[in-house]
RNA sequence: UGGGGCGUCGUCUAAGGGCAGGACACCUGGUUUUGGUCCAGGCAGUUGGGGUUCGAAUCCCUGCGCCCCAGCCA
């Protein structure tokens, strides 16, 4: 039992803190996005940090937004973001925006002109360019940053006033232009931006840069270690001498490495890009690694939660299979899905031996891994639909299910043995008669004699018309990032959508988002696009299939 | 080429001087009224070379490889 649980790299760091009392054996985290987009299942890696290092340490998280850049964000975006925070399962202690503290900042970049540690800049983001030096070459100091303290002073307060235009000037920080580190060579920390901000509307022309405002963000919630991904790691050192050379508290950044993800982006631009091109249909598209659409498609919190458990946290760069996050999504849902009966691509069945006009009842068991979920009654008749794939005139050796002469079991209603197929003009099979055992009822035969495979199948009269979209993974490619254009590999098959599915009866009642299990076909859920006519499934993802791999490999072989 | 990081089964991740373990994937077989689930078994790894040590994935030296940084984005 009482097995130790590895603890990772940042768990021993706190540790440590905690034994030599560092921040009085406080913890105090956040995470901190940007609204400039929705949430993926790369933020989920580290809002399950964030949190869950806080939980675990009975400490603390807020919830920050990080809105120092009015161009890019939206209050739309903060209101999704906070929605998908709570649907993972999460409640922050303070919800803080970077936009509440803009007098604070303000206020230290003040103090920080007048300690002679920064200074006005009259170049233009082009000069400053040119002017940062290169990898192996330092930069050249600007010619503005020998200005005098009162000079700078006065230029930021009417920078702050109105008075220049965008790009005109900045506020910069006086360190090292000959640094091998590029961030601290004169880093840019206000610049002039007159635009509308989601929170602070116009009352600012100048806004804080990323390094200046999130270490004092940090600073002024008290947080005691700041998790971030890997590449900021450069900025460590600039984040510590912001702090340091203003004296304020001071908070620990700790990076580790983001997660990615096979066969999908990670890119928030990018994700922009494919809803903006209309590639798909919104943030929220079911194929989207975003966290609304996962939560649309069918993905539960609790198995994104169990997928970060098993991608760990460390400092390598490192790409999840996308098969381990389904493995992880099936685990959860095999045992809270209910099971229903669907058929996708029907074939019409006749039981020439039922009679006519007649129906009955038979019972069904909605969760074989749950007894608690109880049964159902299905409606059985003459007339039936099964899924075309059940079928076969002329089976290859592997093939167990329905074929002229041999007897297969219908799930929980009867043996059924077929002995004639009805064909259009064009030689499709249309309808299928069949002849029933009726000493079969349920589906076991009281002789002992065995079927080597049971079929689904749906009543013709009581069946629901029904829409079902499948989903693929997003990209043909494993990785779509290393691409020159990721559209280039789009997945053109990424949406199958089929239109009259038969369904049974009982799903009249699920609910938008509930997870049901399709019988042999996957795990499902009603989508928001459902109307009263037409209920539209979503396929969560399939179950897994060996014989649908089986056959794939046969086929690989023989091209 | 400057600086900052990182190298353990195919993929993730443990072992922090003492038997290289787990999960996913893959392969066998068993159970099964879902070709699902479940069960049993198997395959497979320490970036190269030196050194320290009774003992090295782990410590030291030295190669090699990969990632990040030259936004008035975050």
């Amino acid at each position: 039992m009482n097995v130790k649980k590895h603890r990772h790299f940042i768990q021993r760091i706190i540790d440590e803190d905690n034994a030599t009392g560092k921040f009085d054996n406080r913890v105090h985290t956040r995470f901190p996005p940007e609204p400039n987009g929705h949430l993926h299942i790369g933020h989920a890696k580290a809002i399950c940090l964030d949190f869950g290092i806080a939980h675990e340490y009975d400490g603390k998280c807020n919830l920050r937004f990080d809105d120092t850049n009015p161009i890019a964000e939206e209050e739309e975006f903060v209101d999704a973001i906070k929605e998908d925070v709570h649907w993972l399962g999460f409640e922050w202690d303070n919800l803080c925006f970077a936009s509440d503290y803009f007098l604070q900042m303000y206020d230290l970049a003040v103090q920080l002109i007048k300690q002679g540690d920064a200074f006005i800049c009259d170049l233009t983001a082009d000069e400053i360019r040119k002017t940062r030096g290169t990898l192996t070459e330092h930069g050249k100091e600007s010619s503005y940053r020998e200005r005098t303290i009162e000079e700078n002073l006065d230029l930021f307060k009417r920078m702050r006033s109105g008075e220049f235009p965008n790009g005109s000037r900045t506020l910069r920080a006086k360190i090292d232009m000959a640094h091998p580190n590029l961030n601290m060579r004169d880093p840019v920390i206000y610049r002039i931006l007159h635009a509308t901000h989601h929170n602070t509307g116009d009352n600012w022309c100048v806004y804080p840069m990323y390094d200046w405002a999130h270490g004092l963000e940090d600073s002024i919630e008290g947080v005691t270690h700041s998790l971030c991904s890997i590449e900021f790691e450069d900025h460590r050192l600039l984040y510590d001498w912001y702090l340091d050379k203003l004296g304020v508290y001071h908070p620990q950044q700790i990076e580790f490495a983001r997660l990615n993800l096979s066969y999908t982006i990670m890119s928030k631009r990018k994700l922009k890009q494919l809803v903006d091109g209309g590639h798909v249909s919104d943030w929220d598209d079911p194929r989207m690694p975003t966290l609304s659409g996962m939560r649309r498609r069918g993905f539960t919190p609790q198995s994104i939660r169990d997928f970060m458990d098993e991608v760990g946290i460390a400092k390598r760069e490192n790409v999840m299979e996308i098969e381990k996050l389904e493995a992880i999504l099936r685990d959860d849902l095999n045992k809270r899905a209910q099971r229903r009966m669907a058929v996708l691509n029907p074939l019409k069945v006749i039981i020439n031996n039922y009679p006519e006009n007649e129906s009955e009842e038979l019972e069904a068991i909605n969760n074989p891994e749950d007894d608690s979920a109880g049964s159902r009654k299905v409606p059985f008749g003459r007339e039936l639909y099964i899924e075309s794939d059940d079928f076969m005139e002329d089976p290859p050796k592997k093939f167990f299910r329905m074929a002229p002469g041999r007897e297969v079991r219908l799930r929980y209603a009867y043996f059924i043995t077929c002995n004639k197929v009805i064909k259009d003009d064009q030689g499709n099979i249309i309808e299928l008669h069949c002849t029933y055992d009726p000493e079969t009822k349920g589906g076991s035969a009281p002789d002992g004699r065995k079927v080597k495979a049971t079929i689904h199948w749906v009543f013709a009269k009581d069946a629901l018309d029904t829409e079902v979209r499948l989903y693929d993974r997003l990209f043909s490619v494993p990785d779509p990032a290393a691409v020159d254009n990721f559209l280039d590999v789009f997945n053109p098959n990424s949406l199958t959508v089929i239109s009259h599915c038969k369904i049974e009866p009982s799903l009249l009642e699920a609910e938008i988002g509930e997870q049901i299990q399709f019988e042999r076909l996957g795990y499902f859920c009603k989508d928001t696009d459902s109307t009263t006519e037409t209920p539209v499934f979503n396929r969560t993802v399939p179950l897994r299939n060996t014989r649908a791999k089986l056959e794939k490999q046969q086929h690989g072989q023989k091209n």
